[in-house]
DNA sequence: GTGGTCTAGACCACT
DNA sequence: GTGGTCTAGACCACC
């Protein structure tokens, strides 16, 4: 997991999301355990009452479900779930794109620029 | 001036922002004076350090300028200034559209989608 | 037996729960034997520390004994020590009831809510 | 408020409780102030971290709003989700009341147990 | 061993 | 002053 103490988004919310990568990458299985809140502690360097508020988030969001003295497991529902979150990153991503128009940047200039940075960024990997 | 004290951006970031889109909308033009501390903060109902703590960024970023004892004016370069720090917004979305990427959303669907948001939107105006 | 391991209650109170309505409905009988603490952890997947927890606490409350070396059976007054426990549960419920009318709902609506819900019950059964 | 520290449900859920009984009750009102996390954690004789949870639960249902260096607000449709809330909580009750009668009482008596308590407790009272 | 709650005390950004 | 995050360390109940 890439943590950054140092970012403005807090370090819960990165864990959050580092868990809903794993869970979309398929390191962590629908209905599979997730690691104990001591040892995620241990192996991220951050005080167990971070991770506790991380997992309570995903609970909340019915990403994960705890079970008394014998740990916290994925739920059947993560995998959906997570994909419907990310599905809202559009909308976000839309009115930013929407911002910038009002400044005087059109659409299309907006998409262009986009996909020239996504060739450049092709071609470095090839 | 829109603002939101409920908004999770600070209030003196909208501020800054809406500031910069009056520049670039014409309401407020480049030499031209800015409204003094005291007289928006009671237009905006806000804090007059709030106010404060807005024009002092401007200023950093060379947006404005302020004269001993005359106010506070907009400079010549703000226009090019605001419009250099919109461009930037491309790569924060860029950064965005690569998150998504990385959950599992293909560059060319993420396109496809701000695409249909998009006309959806002019279909509606029209 | 109807286990929840999600449940926020734990274990070993469902498995009480569980054995009483055993008791009530006649599958176990006073005097009769109950199961071994190892065969109903295999046959429910309990950790046998959770089973033996819930005999414990049903022979503190008079409802099993133990017989050294011999088993444990559901002594004679198990019937009528569930039942008194069961009509404590109605104190619960008229907490519950006040709790309500704190909060604005008048006593016989509560009662009214309660009726057109077995109401309905009722006519799905029939 | 009335807090018991000693009790099984956790602080944090009672302020809850007590809050949306205030918020109810009109001693806090939609729209208005809700009083400081550290001032309630002085008046309460609770720890500071221990209000934030409570408060940062309110705000996830909806019931209270935070604004960054100002303060936290309550909503101003608090009213109407708290009384939602608190509809659901007849269904609980309801449950409650069928496991009664799976343990043989039947519905008509639970219902004359209940008017029976609160007949007493009204003539306690005049 | 597990999750959950709580305290004490610190630090940061915002108004 | 406000809210929000984080650490350290403790305690409890449950499996």
């Amino acid at each position: 997991m890439n943590l950054n103490k140092f970012d403005k988004v807090p370090i819960y919310e990165q864990i959050i999301y580092e868990i809903e990568k794993e869970i979309l990458s398929g390191i962590l299985k629908c209905g599979g355990k997730m690691p104990s809140v001591r040892n995620l502690s241990l192996q991220l360097g951050v005080n167990p009452n971070t991770i506790q508020k991380a997992y309570t988030e995903l609970e909340r969001m019915g990403i994960s479900i705890s079970a008394q003295g014998q740990g916290r497991y994925v739920s059947e529902e993560a995998l959906s779930l997570i994909r419907g979150k990310r599905m809202i990153m559009i909308d976000e991503i839309y009115e930013n794109v929407l911002k910038l128009e009002a400044a005087g940047i059109s659409f299309d200039d907006i998409i262009l620029e986009l996909k020239k940075k996504k060739e450049v960024e092709d071609d470095v990997k090839a």
